[in-house]
RNA sequence: GCGAGUGUAGCUCAGUUGGUCAGAGCACCGGAUUGUGGAUCCGGGGGUCGCGGGUUCGAACCCCGUCACUCGCCCCA
């Protein structure tokens, strides 16, 4: 550590980019609430069991990304990578399956022990939504549209496209990985490196390549259109029927896929291609099998996340609140005076600065440079005809207001809050 | 884990073939302006040139190592 610096891979929130993060998670929960979502949250840490049990012993997550540590009672645990798996653990020891359908808004910080790059840190935060206990397609409709609406909202929804596909359930899934094996084992010796370690780990990852040599290959490949059984089919049309009545635009990617066999029918991320090679910055899908998988009552369940990094770059810069009213007293009377009222001020629910430091130019400076809507100057001559002056700093305007009216034409005119 | 690029003031950067090369703009502080911000002018503070080693009479500049950042691969939000 040749000099004070945070961890590679974090990063300081200064409150320009805190406010972009706000105004991310605000808007989520707003919407989710709309939606039936309620806010909940899960430890930051769980057994490391919990992920290795929701992502799979091969998965890239589980085998190079996670923060895992013994504490000093001996126990493996380890920052969450992702909020999934600890919701749904939470679902399961909270016995919260005597309730469905529960719908579930989380955000905070996440972990993974990756090489940092645009768009991706090892502390990152997300918004996330898990939906468990609805097994019809609509809940994916909504899941669908309740991203659609936050995007929209924050103002980014036309830089990103919205993909599907589905992955089919259980059935149709083993199904087709089966036809995907085999077709991929003939022909692996031309496959690349990666692909041919993906065969047996993660096969329908392979249809996501971005090897040349890979994609005249995957051209061929069977398709998991065809592989989905009746149910599937219908399922993933009255998803599309959904988004259609909607008027949600998307578009229908067959080479979408989720590695996980947990994960059944709809596959979607919202992709842009403003952020270089990280394009996701929602994404999600159904996943059936999970609760199951860890033990629990099987339930369904359909959930997304989306990066707060990601989706704040996309929002863009953010123009700060101009609302703090600045006093500027002058001489010995205005500041005890301006003290009080500073108070008072506050406790009504106003932003309010008290500039106390050098002669009335360096006063009106500070307020002008912390961006306050007016300045309320409090000198020996307004204190003797009991008012102060009012500038209005975007316009110039000022005029006099009486003292003990003051407090009332501010709030009145600036709001509470 | 792999590949490439970049590290000079708080920020963005300049620095010619190694020889006043420690600079500019912005920001910051002070003054012009002892009852009025934004504009302008003047002045000022601030850098072990990422760090360590090497080559050389001499290194911000060349070499090696290291750390960090950025971009890409893998993977993902």
């Amino acid at each position: 550590m040749a000099k004070l610096q945070p961890v590679r891979g974090t990063h300081d929130l200064l409150p320009e980019e805190a406010r972009r993060h706000q105004r991310v998670v605000d808007v989520a929960r707003e919407v989710g609430q709309r939606y039936g979502f309620a806010e909940m949250s899960t430890p930051v840490f769980e057994f490391t069991e919990v992920f290795k049990r929701t992502l799979g012993d091969t998965s890239d997550v589980v085998t190079k990304e996670m923060y895992t540590f013994t504490d000093r009672g001996g126990e493996s645990v380890t920052l969450r990578p992702e909020f999934t798996a600890g919701v749904v653990r939470s679902f399961i020891s909270e016995g919260l399956s005597q309730q469905l359908p529960v719908r579930f808004f989380s955000t905070g910080p996440l972990f993974r022990y990756e090489r940092p790059q645009k768009g991706r840190m090892r502390q990152f935060h997300q918004i996330n939504m898990e939906c468990l206990g609805i097994p019809e397609f609509q809940a994916d409709v909504e899941a669908l549209a309740m991203g659609h609406d936050i995007l929209q909202a924050l103002g980014v929804r036309k830089d990103t496209t919205l993909q599907i596909n589905s992955l089919g359930d259980s059935e149709s899934r083993a199904a087709y990985r089966a036809r995907l094996v085999e077709y991929f084992a003939a022909r692996a010796e031309n496959l690349s490196e990666d692909s041919r370690a993906r065969l047996d780990r993660n096969p329908l990852r392979i249809l996501d390549s971005k090897d040349e040599g890979d994609r005249k290959i995957v051209a061929g490949a069977p398709m998991l259109a065809d592989s989905l059984n009746e149910h599937s089919a219908t399922f993933f049309a009255g998803v599309r029927r959904g988004l259609d009545a909607l008027g949600i635009e998307y578009v229908v990617n067959q080479r979408l896929v989720r590695g996980l066999d947990y994960y059944t029918h709809t596959a979607f991320e919202f992709v842009t291609t403003a952020l270089g090679s990280q394009g996701a910055v929602m994404s999600g899908g159904r996943y059936d099998g999970l609760v199951g998988a860890m033990g629990g009552p099987p339930t369904p369940g359909i959930g997304w996340a989306g990066g707060i990094e990601r989706l704040a770059m996309l929002m863009g810069d953010l123009a700060a609140p101009r609302r703090t009213i600045s006093l500027v007293p002058i001489g010995d009377a205005g500041e005890a005076r301006a003290l009080v009222l500073a108070h008072t001020l506050r406790q009504q629910g106003l932003a309010v600065d008290l500039a106390a430091s050098g002669n009335i130019s360096k006063r009106m400076k500070r307020a002008d440079k912390i961006g306050a809507r007016a300045a309320v100057l409090l000198g020996d001559d307004e204190l003797a005809k009991g008012v102060a002056m009012v500038r209005d700093l975007a316009s110039g305007a000022q005029r006099e207001i009486a003292l003990d009216e003051l407090a009332t034409v501010l709030v009145r005119e600036n709001g509470a809050g």
